[in-house]
DNA sequence: GTGAAAGCGCTAACAT
DNA sequence: ATGTTAGCGCTTTCAC
């Protein structure tokens, strides 16, 4: 009796065709080297020709390896992470795996929401911009392989753009132009970089002589914006660093709206670099960092380790340099009135 | 003997210590009515208490389903996507279903690599802007459970946002402002999408006295702009109408470099209002859709008709309003010189 | 180098 | 309503 036409062949159809056995098969295909190279090639042709395909649910089952990483990133709509989302899936890719996306909408609940969703179906997890605590990050690198972006926590492996340093590149920029205050329009409570961010700016701008001040939390968002630029411009700030691109373009569009001339009467600075952040008005001042190559790197991180269950050395916290793109939206203190 | 404590408990640790069979406790899990109320609380609890994780790989072994959705889009880095893919992550999780994105790279070959490598692992795939033939499509929807969204093919469900309609609101606009010519930017040549829209042009065009004309293609990418602009601007037009806002934005930019003025010397609308549309200079005025809501729909397609192997009604092609969100790269035909 | 056979963790007949 | 058991398709000892 034929083999039923509408079933994708398996090994078994395979292994029958060729004459030989199951295991062979399943040897032929996954480690060549242990198999004569003749019956390979036999196996593989018949393979070929039968119009096999690997079943990867069944090889995942008893290996427990499905070949597939996770994404986690807090808001999959800000351009932000799409150089984080380009460079992991290319390298995930590139890697013979599959990368699937999670989108945890701000929330620590549904990032881990997410581990545990996929935990059994990933063979380890990227999350960018966790707003996870600490603790709960530490707790699930012991389950789970983890790789962070954006985020660091003793021992566990990630991936940082300089943020400190460009912080402090940010000050001296203000400071050079004569500027002797500054506002941090603070991101999410839970955000980890946020916490960080005004931490140096404290420091950093009181070693410049200048005035920092902190408002907020405000929505990482475009419509953030408004009152962002409202608070600021109660304060009578001269120069305004944003948590975030999007949260400084909402600013730049209240400014205008409200008749604030930037940077005639306000200077705007913001962090990331996304899209857009060229080519609104005026053109932004930000941070910029390769976030491609850190979506790229923490996959690698991630898949480095791969060989052992136990990491004999400390697990890799990678700092990526940034720099300042100066554009518009900064230019010297107005003169006190 | 205790269980040995590494191991994630199974449906096996989980039944011996409630003194039920495995198949009960798979009932209990998955068809919660078919087993007795105390039963059932009972054996809850106790998977409860043991930590008990299904195995989704396990689970998706016989029954060939895998709870999971691929989305393919052909640049994950277009802003245009970000609400596709927003969309159809929401709806694919409130089904209960994880999904996984793939960047198709503009490539339809990139395309169909991903449908033949995960077409094990998928329960069925959304492939939004497709660059595959319709011949391959057809071929592949008979093989997988598949959507398109921003492409129709018979016998295929699809959701599209109207952009006939859409591009006949864009020349009525135009000709209301005195323009009597137009002239298309042209997406890739694999594009249906920029194929259809040029018909559409043409015809809708010559119904209201207008001259169209068609120019490229053009990469559908900010980058392409240059070209687009100074192609437009060697043919004299007064009004542009690119095959994406990625391309619109491109040509803004190199417009004001070469100090040509829009709108007053020519006029620039765009497709999707994307993120920046609206804070670029100027503002663009762009074709608007749901696209969130595509994303959402062309899930609910995919999952709608699940529950049969033939689909007894045609396949649904879905059609969403559009609409021309009207700023301030529109305006007025120059008089002639 | 190759074959036989025992799982991986779950589902789904089929019995009871 | 619940238990028994035979797979799902592949990997992996363990023999030969």
């Amino acid at each position: 009796m034929a083999r039923d036409a509408g079933r994708r062949p398996t090994i078994y159809d395979v292994a029958k065709e060729a004459g030989v056995a199951t295991s062979t098969v399943s040897r032929a295909l996954a480690n060549p080297d242990r198999v004569n190279e003749r019956t390979r090639e036999h196996v593989l042709a018949v393979a070929e020709r039968l119009g096999y395909r690997i079943n990867p649910l069944a090889r995942a089952l008893p290996s427990g390896r499905t070949q597939t990483l996770a994404l986690c990133v807090s808001d999959v709509t800000n351009p932000h992470f799409f150089g984080i989302i380009r460079g992991a899936e290319q390298q995930t890719r590139a890697s013979g795996y599959t990368l699937i996306l999670g989108d945890t909408e701000e929330s620590p609940e549904l990032e881990s929401n997410h581990v545990e969703r996929l935990g059994g179906s990933v063979d380890g997890f990227v999350i960018a911009a966790s707003r996870m605590a600490d603790a709960e990050i530490r707790e699930l690198a012991g389950k789970h392989r983890l790789a962070l972006i954006s985020r660091q926590v003793d021992g566990v492996p990630s991936v940082m753009v300089d943020h400190e340093d460009g912080t402090r590149q940010i000050l001296e920029h203000l400071a050079s132009l004569g500027h002797t205050s500054v506002i941090y329009l603070a991101g999410p409570r839970r955000s980890w970089t946020a916490a960080k961010r005004w931490q140096v700016i404290r420091s950093t701008a009181r070693q410049l002589g200048m005035t920092p001040t902190r408002l907020g939390p405000f929505p990482p968002a475009v419509r953030g914006g408004a009152a962002a630029a409202d608070a600021a411009i109660g304060q009578g700030a001269t120069a305004a660093i944003a948590h975030n691109d999007l949260l400084a373009i909402g600013m730049l569009r209240r400014l205008a709206g409200r008749g604030v001339r930037v940077p005639a009467d306000i200077s705007v600075v913001g962090y990331d670099d996304i899209f857009g952040a060229d080519f609104c008005s005026p053109p932004l001042t930000t941070l910029a960092g390769p976030f491609e190559e850190a979506g790229r790197l923490a996959v690698d991180l991630l898949l480095g380790s791969r060989d052992g269950r136990t990491r004999a050395r400390p697990a890799s916290q990678v700092v990526l340099p940034s720099h300042l793109a100066i554009r518009e939206s900064t230019g010297p203190a107005p003169r006190p009135r």
